[in-house]
RNA sequence: CGGGGUGUGGCUCAGGUGGCAGAGCGUCGGCUUCGGGAGCCGAAGGUCAGGGGUUCAAGUCCCCUCACCCCGACCA
């Protein structure tokens, strides 16, 4: 491709709307244009990204045995009313009408419609197991798109589903899919970590994240350095700690006047987080109160909460809610002579503390030297923690890393949570009607695109792996009106095309200095600079990951790229 | 859904106390230049996010709306 042909516009000014890496080095080097929230285009060479981690998607997924469809974007309201999706799903579902009136969503995700298709044509036992799979753009409207492609509200995703007759079978075709996403992600060149994730509340048998580890995902993950184990900091359990062995002091009231917070109580009081019990106090369904009782240095982990509860509908209590239900302030409830219809649970965190600080819902006062058993009672211990570096792996007792990480793959093993209500049913061998167990297996194309450069830049571009950069080598003419460099790098250039390398022409009228700071940008694997020294039969040739930059002789050069990338792409 | 911030040429931004709409980059024309985002000369390019208000006069002050970015989805 020659460059001053080519739709491909980069910018010297870093854009004003981006805040992670992947987000402005995208953006600056022209790869995406931002259409509004969390929406975006890719250019021509963009596009070339695209393509090319879909295209290893596929051909991993292919090898595993599984069969690509198409299914639609819009997608008709009944279906989803069969698995009560509908109003499940909520305000992140795209909907629209058609001129009839007929309800439709814009794709999230895409269990009914496979389910409805595999249904209307399997039957029987022999027909399965299945795979499908396909690469497709989803709709989400996100309550925060962020980050560029990272989070989109409109992005592409490969989304795969596997029906099998009976457990043991399915959970073959899900090694399979996991087994395929390992060499998936090795061939991204992303270092990916697989952790254990939530089953979440519909009942899933089994559920694997994979992501990549960086500052800018959205998920929290915590593995173990010692025993391997790795999961989704929201399912790590946190059990009782110890009991504290310190002689229990007389209980005492104290004012604590506008102690709201954590930290000014403990400052004002001189004693540490950890001694005071806090309590959180959440309304559920939009009327019941359901009060946890955790250790002050601690917060809650609300998918947690939502395992205790069984429902994401809760919210913490407003202000005028806590005045109304205690005649308090927050800062200052307490599990003490509480309407018998308030729910009160205790954190792991809270077991055996002893000497501890603890409100007790008049405004502006705490209890200290309160101690379990004697001053109040505890029970009905739950584990709603959030984890922290440092707590203790629930496998090996070692101590736990926190990470952020960026989830680029979920693998889920469903069970009937869709077979079942919509009546995807096979006869088994005795001719019994059993319902499909289904899986479902994303992999996030276009996120996979900022996973990528968030793991290879430095602060002059892009590092684009060889096996998903757009071009795999870039020419520089450093001085195209000199003749003689003109006719080399045309030369080059026509080679290059034989030996079949992605081959970008910089073939621009900007200066050598324009050029090298875009071939930097642009993050092309290789270079070819064609400048001076053409005369003496050389030219020069640049790794853009290593920084190297050598001379080789002109006649060799094209096939020296040629062999370096055959290096990479092994 | 809360909280904070920002909206001025294509991009990045400046425009005390209200008084002719600005710069750099980019673009177009010309000349020069050619190994790390070149130089000189000339030119085009604006509904100052939108609406309402105050005023002789609003990019600037007030109100409303919208869009985008960031933080939190958070503690008692």
């Amino acid at each position: 491709m020659r460059w001053s042909k080519y739709f491909w516009y980069t910018s010297k000014e870093d854009p004003a709307d981006a805040e992670a890496p992947s987000h402005k080095l995208l953006i600056k080097g022209g790869f995406i244009k931002q259409v509004s929230a969390g929406i975006y285009e890719f250019t021509p060479p963009g596009v070339r990204v695209l393509r090319k981690i879909e295209n290893i998607v596929r051909k991993e997924m292919d090898r595993s045995g599984a069969q690509e469809v198409l299914l639609t974007v819009l997608n008709p309201a009944e279906l989803w009313r069969e698995t009560g999706r509908w109003d499940l799903y909520g305000r992140e579902l795209f909907t629209l009408k058609d001129r009839n009136g007929r309800e439709y969503c814009l794709g999230p995700t895409h269990e009914e419609e496979i389910t409805d298709l595999v249904r209307s044509y399997v039957n029987s036992y022999r027909q399965l197991p299945l795979i499908l799979y396909q690469i497709q753009v989803k709709f989400r409207d996100e309550k925060r798109p962020r980050f560029g492609l990272i989070r989109g509200r409109e992005f592409i995703m490969k989304d795969a589903y596997s029906f099998d007759a009976d457990e043991m079978s399915a959970m073959i075709s899900y090694e399979s899919v996991k087994f395929a996403y390992h060499r998936i992600f090795k061939k991204l060149r992303l270092d990916t970590l697989m952790v254990e994730a939530s089953v979440g509340t519909i009942g899933g048998i089994s559920s694997h994240e994979f992501v990549v580890l960086t500052d800018y995902g959205e998920a929290r993950v915590a593995y173990c350095e010692s025993c391997g184990y790795a999961a989704n900091a929201e399912i790590v359990k946190l059990s009782k700690s110890e009991e504290e062995k310190e002689e229990e002091r007389p209980l005492r009231e104290v004012a604590t006047p506008g102690t709201d917070t954590i930290e000014k109580l403990s400052s004002y009081l001189g004693v540490p987080a950890r001694k005071i019990i806090k309590a959180v106090l959440y309304v559920v369904d939009g009327k019941d109160f359901v009060m946890f009782m955790i250790r002050g240095d601690r917060n809650v982990d609300e998918n947690k909460v939502e395992a205790v509860l069984g429902t994401e509908n809760f919210r913490l209590a407003e202000d005028k809610e806590v005045w109304d239900l205690l005649k308090t302030k927050k800062g200052f409830i307490g599990p003490f002579n509480l309407p018998p219809s308030i729910k009160v649970y205790w954190d792991n965190s809270t077991y055996g503390i002893k000497n501890a600080v603890i409100a007790f819902n008049k405004p502006d006062y705490h209890y200290i030297n309160a101690n379990p058993g004697r001053d109040f009672s505890y029970g009905d211990f739950v584990d709603v923690c959030e984890v922290e570096e440092g707590d203790p792996c629930p496998k090996c007792g070692s101590s736990l890393k926190v990470r952020r990480g960026l989830e680029v793959g979920h693998i889920f093993l469903l069970g009937t949570r869709y077979s079942e209500p919509m009546r995807a049913y096979y006869k088994d061998p005795q001719g019994q009607e059993r319902p499909i167990i289904m899986g479902c297996y994303g992999i996030g194309i276009s996120r996979c695109i900022s996973a990528i450069v968030e793991q290879y830049h430095d602060e002059k571009g892009i590092k684009w792996p060889t096996t998903v950069a757009p071009f795999e080598l870039d020419i520089i003419c450093v001085n195209p009106s000199d003749p003689e460099q003109k006719e080399m790098a045309e030369r080059l250039y026509m080679l290059a095309q034989e030996y079949g390398i992605e081959t970008i022409y910089d073939d621009r009228d900007e200066s050598p200095g324009f050029k090298f700071a875009d071939a930097d940008l642009c993050g092309f694997p290789y270079r070819i600079v064609v400048g001076k020294k053409v005369k003496e039969g050389k030219v020069e040739l640049q790794s853009r990951h290593t920084g190297e930059r050598w001379d080789v002789d002109i006649d060799k050069a094209v096939e020296e790229v040629k062999r370096l990338i055959e290096e990479d792409k092994k």
